[in-house]
DNA sequence: GTTTTAAATAGGAACAATTTTTAGTTAGTA
DNA sequence: TACTAACTAAAAATTGTTCCTATTTAAAAC
């Protein structure tokens, strides 16, 4: 999502295009690491000193309004969020709680094959798999 | 699960057998609708006058640990618990939080397809699939 | 059957993530 | 340039969950 395709959507929906507004945008549609809401304020204090996290977690509910982003709740921690909106499946220790992508194009049609069969219209999806990885096995 | 395969799972484990703990595990290893710690709790009170909601998390974590139980947490609201642990997806209403059921054999074959793939040990897994219910889009 | 003891429970306090409130500021329109 | 709806920041409130600790209880030892 380029950053002029963004500001449009925002303004077709009367949203104001505000420079925090869009250092987050740009910050969490970029990111790989599914990151939270803490560590995206904490990343742009740095160029907005006085940044509030109210206006993170603001900003990134409205992304989610508007589909761009998938707010991945957790059990015992902070939402995680994850720009990347097409199927993929979250490799997920259960231990550390790092979280690995896998994305293939294969996964992809097995994934719209599932929901084809379903026959429902899907918006969203979010594809878990819990294991213990490689370091948490060894210091275990 | 039965109940006796229950204790004994829990004896070995060097866990007591209390009554509050025998009720909580057959309510929520038998439930069909992913309650909450919550509704659990308010359930037993009829039962049980004055159990506690944190015994009713303690043992609700207890299951967890010995792989029973899935927890799902939400972004906006409780964690829900389900002791489906075989694959199935959850297919979800964005608006009134509605959680339905879709477990088939052919799902479970292509999901173990896709696992394989990967070719990580799986522990447990989530599918969540979103969409707005019949109901949603009718009221909107 | 009684005693012992280690673990579980109840209830409330504490905690942390998130949301709401409010007053002041700003982007975008006319 | 003035207007106004929307935004921001900071603080306060809220809510789900966990922690704390005195009391109770299950199960082992006697």
């Amino acid at each position: 999502m380029d950053i002029h395709h963004l500001i449009t959507k925002l303004r077709e929906k009367g949203h104001k295009i505000t420079p925090q507004r869009l250092a987050i945008c740009e910050l969490v549609l970029s990111s790989k690491d599914h990151p939270t809401a803490d560590q995206i304020y904490k990343k742009l204090k740095q160029k907005f000193p006085t940044i509030s996290l109210a206006t993170v977690y603001q900003t990134l509910h409205l992304l989610k309004d508007l589909g761009l982003l998938l707010e991945l709740g957790f059990p015992d921690c902070s939402a995680r969020f994850d720009p990347n909106i097409s199927p993929h499946i979250h490799i997920i220790c259960l231990k550390c709680g790092k979280i690995e992508d896998y994305e293939t194009e294969n996964l992809k049609e097995q994934w719209a094959k599932i929901v084809k069969d379903i026959g429902v219209e899907p918006i969203i999806q979010r594809l878990d798999l819990y294991i213990y990885c490689d370091k948490c096995k060894k210091n275990q």
